[in-house]
DNA sequence: GCCGTTTTCGGCCCGACTGTTTTCAGTCG
């Protein structure tokens, strides 16, 4: 739905629509995207779709439309009209729908053609832009380079790849003298499982306005640019390997909280943030937020411009953590004071999925004990794989018991220093049955149960496989509940929302596997989750004792669902978190 | 197309950068 949405916003722009009227598309776009309502399901109620906020009259008929035939007669009119190559068309960087109109007048694209691209490539080529307006020669140069870059364009970035760009960045500008700060902003900020481009804000004497020259020619030498795509006087933009995008932006001291606000978004939570700005008579850049004096000029007194809570206090709201802010009722409860506590990092006091020698892990069991010491736990268990994984050496009943025997000596060989509980990630098979005997499960502190073979069994298939799972009474927890790879492999079919209302009475866990690359489940149906009644669980999955740290990309997930201390297991002590997993039947 | 501590009509966020413009349009975030 939420794409049907935007691409027929999309194809209003090229059509000339009123932009007023875009904007609502585009917003109902979002909000299909990250609402926990089943809105196929809500279809049948008109009044439960009005109540979504930006959803009115006609909006609520074009979901109910998509909802009964899988199509939006607004979209495929649209597409009819332009060909649906034009979609593509717009993702080329410098290309926007008043220049994709331009070539459809021109008869440079045709309708029917759903390879825009090559014509328009070949277009080129051919020299037929020549003569049409605004089509000097640099800018079909630039088309020329966009459509290069495009075809080799990798899209979408793991949170864990931008951090480590954004780290070797930081550290060459930290380098200049004059550079104080470098923060990372955009959706990295925000902590979003994946990052388009990687916002870079600098700061100092170096930033200050009209001085920035020295500055931003030694941003733009730094020696991991492929390419360069723009270079002016506060900004610098290039890519780097794997087509990474990096904007770096240099500001002044003095505006910083602005620049901060500003560039850390969501566009969404800015957007509102202004409206709200505006009405209480000011203006919001990422210079200042100023009193607009008359409302001729935005050149009022500034009023906050150096740090964000400054901003926010003017504007009558508490402060919120990046991750909370995607427009998603944030700014009500900043401005009522409403914010939930959400949970962080250091709340969570023990890791109870992760690996060893003993099936596909890297480190012993004391190593990983020892390693997770030095984190700063209370607690972990070992919970290796189970036999039907062949290829990771899964264990068979019998060293199953083995293996709790070795817990056991190292738990005590830790003198209390850490508690080390036995368990087990064990297969559900394609039928839904567990890997291992329950007898052997029983004598399992923790017993993860997760899907690890057969991604494509059907909707139904998958969804009686893990409720018949979940059923058997060892289960205490799901693990990776959707399976998901990020940007390698989608979720496997599966009606999540059963899935998690019958946990709930169960009282299994869900487990929010923070491993950068699986994010699962993510930060939407962890709303959902919590919503529904269940508790979660999050886990590191570690193979290796070094990954034990990369928690901090899961937790920024907990922290986008609005999930609390209390909504988390694992911020409980050993005692605690047993007492809060299902009970021992 | 949505929405209402300005409003059921008339509003709807803000600025940087680029190219080809001689004062601005288009794109981007």
């Amino acid at each position: 739905m939420a794409r049907l949405l935007e691409e027929t916003a999309d194809l209003m722009e090229i059509d000339g629509a009123d932009s007023f009227r875009i904007r609502s598309y585009r917003r109902a776009a979002e909000t299909a995207q990250q609402t926990t309502v089943d809105l196929v399901e809500a279809a049948g109620d008109t009044a439960r779709l009005l109540a979504i906020d930006g959803i009115g009259k006609s909006m609520a008929a074009h979901l109910q439309t998509i909802a009964a035939t899988g199509q939006l007669p607004l979209r495929e009119e649209l597409l009819a009209k332009y060909g649906a190559g034009v979609l593509e068309l717009l993702k080329l960087p410098g290309m926007g729908p008043k220049t994709v109109a331009l070539f459809w007048d021109a008869g440079v694209i045709g309708s029917g053609s759903i390879d825009s691209v090559g014509q328009l490539a070949a277009a080129i080529a051919a020299g037929r832009l020549k003569g049409l307006p605004r089509m000097g020669e640099k800018q079909i140069e630039k088309l020329n380079k966009g459509i290069e870059d495009y075809r080799r364009s990798a899209g979408r970035f793991r949170i864990d790849v931008a951090e480590e760009e954004a780290g070797r960045i930081s550290a060459y500008l930290m380098k200049f003298k004059g550079i104080k700060k470098v923060t990372p902003a955009g959706s990295l900020r925000r902590g979003r499982e994946t990052i388009g481009d990687l916002d870079l804000l600098v700061t100092g004497p170096a930033c200050a306005p009209e001085k920035t020259g020295p500055a931003v020619d030694y941003v733009a030498a730094y020696p991991g640019i492929q390419d360069m795509i723009v270079k002016g006087e506060n900004k610098v933009s290039f890519h780097v390997e794997h087509g990474l995008q990096v904007d770096v932006r240099l500001l002044p001291e003095a505006s910083y909280g602005a620049a901060l606000q500003y560039f850390t978004g969501s566009k969404a939570h800015n957007v509102t943030l202004r409206q709200r700005a505006l009405k209480m008579g000011y203006t919001l850049s990422e210079w200042a937020l100023a009193r607009l004096d008359d409302g001729s000029t935005a050149a009022g007194s500034t009023v906050a411009a150096a740090t964000e809570e400054e901003i926010y206090a003017a504007l009558k709201m508490d402060w919120m953590p990046p991750e909370m802010r995607e427009n998603l009722g944030e700014i009500d409860a900043a401005a009522s004071h409403d914010l939930p506590r959400v949970v962080e990092l250091k709340d969570i006091r023990g890791d109870v999925h992760m690996h060893t020698t003993a099936s596909d892990g890297h480190n012993s069991i004391r190593e990983m004990a020892e390693a997770a010491l030095a984190c700063g736990y209370k607690y972990i268990a070992i919970t290796d794989h189970s036999k039907n994984l062949a290829m990771t050496n899964g264990m068979d009943e019998k060293r199953a018991l083995e293996q709790i025997k070795k817990v056991h000596a190292v738990d005590k060989a830790m003198e209390g220093k850490i508690r080390v509980f036995t368990g087990i990630e064990v297969d559900i098979l394609a039928d839904g049955a567990l890997d291992l005997d329950n007898e052997v499960l029983a004598q399992m502190d923790v017993v993860i149960a997760s899907v690890h073979t057969r991604f494509e069994q059907s909707r139904e298939e998958m969804t009686e496989r893990v409720l018949k799972a979940i059923d058997n009474p060892y289960v205490r927890i799901l693990g990776h509940p959707t399976g998901r790879l990020l940007l390698r492999r989608e979720p496997f079919a599966l009606d999540l929302a059963v899935v998690l209302k019958r946990a709930a009475e169960l009282g299994v866990a869900m487990e929010h596997n923070a491993a950068p690359e699986r994010l699962d489940l993510n930060d939407r149906d962890l709303r959902l989750a919590k919503e529904l009644g269940c508790r979660i669980v999050m886990s590191s999955d570690s193979h290796d004792s070094r990954n034990l740290g990369k928690m901090g990309y899961g937790a920024r997930q907990l922290r986008r669902a609005w999930l609390t201390k209390e909504d988390v297991l694992n911020t409980r002590d050993a005692k605690g978190f047993m007492a809060g997993l299902r009970p021992r039947p």
